[in-house]
DNA sequence: CCCAAGACTCGGTTACATCA
DNA sequence: CTGATGTAACCGAGTCTTGG
């Protein structure tokens, strides 16, 4: 995020005497916006070149001007290749490298934001998956205790219709005469239609038990 | 093909300015 | 004054290109 809004003074206070640009910046002075008025900094210890003389005025703060130009720039392509780079610099008073630097850092801050959007997509549709998770397996219980029901009655029923008549045509509801029923699901064992391997899945989905229980 | 040098990028860090 | 935040500049490591 650049906004200049956010220093004091806005631009006028961002002007910077022309005699405080290192002496190896031949970048079209005229041409170059004006940049902070503010004293040559004190640059970091860490420094071990020897051109520790121009370090003082480098961490200047980029104008308004430079800092929009450079966002079109970048707005177009998020890369720059060495001749539009060089003029670009040269078009913004710049030293090449400052422009090298300002892309790198602009695109380190891109992908941090890009990155922040997409977890946040993410995590939208995981917590919506999780709610659609937490409904189906509140209906799968809703439905296992009604095939319990259903299955006991239908063993009442069959255990009465075996003492009266052995030849009347069966109910169409009986999973013993149909074992399509449940067959087509892949399902062998009933009493366990539910239950077989739970313990894995219990490991497996424990997290997201636990988020619908929040 | 191999290797060294140089240019470039990236992730991480540092130093500094500014603000609340 | 202080801590948080934004950002220019820097650094080290990795990749790619080029020339010998």
């Amino acid at each position: 995020m650049i906004t200049n809004s956010t220093h004091q003074g806005g631009d006028q206070m961002l002007l910077l005497p022309r005699s405080l640009y290192p002496g190896s910046f031949l970048y079209n002075p005229v041409a170059a916006p004006a940049q902070g008025e503010t004293k040559p900094r004190r640059r970091r210890k860490k420094n071990k070149g020897a051109e520790a003389a121009d370090m003082a005025a480098r961490k200047r703060k980029l104008s308004s001007e430079q800092v929009n130009l450079l966002e079109m720039n970048f707005g177009n392509e998020h890369k720059l290749e060495s001749g539009k780079k060089d003029r670009l610099a040269a078009e913004l008073g710049l030293d090449p490298k400052q422009v090298a630097v300002w892309f790198q850092n602009r695109r380190a801050r891109w992908k941090g934001k890009r990155l922040e959007e997409e977890f946040s997509k993410l995590k939208n549709v995981h917590e919506t998956t999780v709610l659609e998770k937490c409904h189906l397996e509140a209906e799968v219980l809703k439905l296992k205790e009604q095939l319990s029901e259903a299955g006991k009655e239908i063993r009442k029923l069959s255990e009465r219709s075996d003492g009266v008549s052995s030849g009347s045509p069966s109910s169409s509801f009986s999973m013993d005469a149909d074992p399509q029923f449940l067959g087509g699901f892949g399902v062998d064992d009933f009493d366990n239609l539910f239950y077989s391997n739970e313990t894995n899945y219990v490991y497996g989905m424990e997290w997201v038990n636990n988020l619908c229980e929040m």
